[in-house]
DNA sequence: ATGATTTAATTCACATGTTAAGTAATCACC
DNA sequence: GGTGATTACTTAACATGTGAATTAAATCAT
């Protein structure tokens, strides 16, 4: 059991490569609107007038509770999200401004090119069964299958 | 729960969330160790009396060279890496230390049963197939396939 | 050799990842 | 209707991600 143990077939190691590499397709483009990745996220999460709470916004951006609320705390301070009034006053919801609204549009048409263009290098059929193969993995490992 | 707007860049979030899956793997016993999931990439990078320098151990390891640096700074006060002298003195050769090579061993074993459990789970040839999916994903975009 | 250029790594500044602890509002229940 | 548990979020502390600037050493072109 001395072997040395291979590294580059290592399913860990191909995810974080192959998110490196996609991400990477986006991040000059999103980070010349002054954005991050993850700020970007959170944009396109509220697009179109969607009102969320910080949990479901956390879920749907792979964002963890206390970045998201620095996060929302950065683009409340660019005007570009406000706060929306709730009945249970523990949840804070948030929802794009006229100008948070207005810079998702700016990014999105180049953003959808950008997805088009890997669709077209990688293939579309593969890449629908990729994000299903990806999403498979997930169900397994959460529905308890692995952890010894 | 309401209407979940889709998200066309779908692959993004099923690669982090795959991601975050695979890694809740092995997080906790990793942590145990003392260790977080990036410090241990590197010492399993270096297992076996391997020898790298900060270039190819960031390559190997995914991580950028800005963190590896205070990474090999964290492991080498905790001696469980060392400094190795080089021909070219710009280079920062380092390899780990025999504190360092019992530690890889004793989290290796565990660790090893857990990808095992993953394999078993999600299914061998699947698994071989998402790997191979994913560096071709990969290969497509760092050939400059996408980029606008 | 001398100086310009390139290379390898580090430092800096800021943003996010991650866990644990803290806070405030709601809920369950008697 | 007040008390304890739960929930939703925030803070705090430290580690890493990220791009730009910096330092030090090797290489290159005269």
């Amino acid at each position: 059991m001395a072997e040395a143990p291979r590294y580059d077939d290592s399913l860990t190691i191909a995810l974080l490569r192959a998110r490196d590499a996609v991400t990477a397709q986006f991040r000059d483009h999103v980070g010349e609107a002054g954005l991050t990745l993850q700020q970007w996220r959170v944009i396109r999460a509220l697009a179109g007038g969607t009102e969320l709470d910080t949990t479901t916004l956390a879920s749907r951006c792979v964002i963890l509770a206390p970045s998201l609320t620095r996060i929302i705390r950065h683009l409340a301070g660019r005007n570009l999200v406000v706060k929306v009034p709730t009945r249970d006053r523990r949840q804070r919801v948030v929802r794009l401004t006229d100008e948070g609204e207005a810079l998702f549009t700016r990014i999105w048409e180049v953003s959808q090119q950008k997805y088009a263009a890997i669709e077209d290098a990688f293939g579309r059929a593969e890449m629908r069964d990729l994000v299903v193969s990806l999403n498979r993995l997930r169900a397994c490992l959460e529905s308890d299958g692995a952890p010894g």
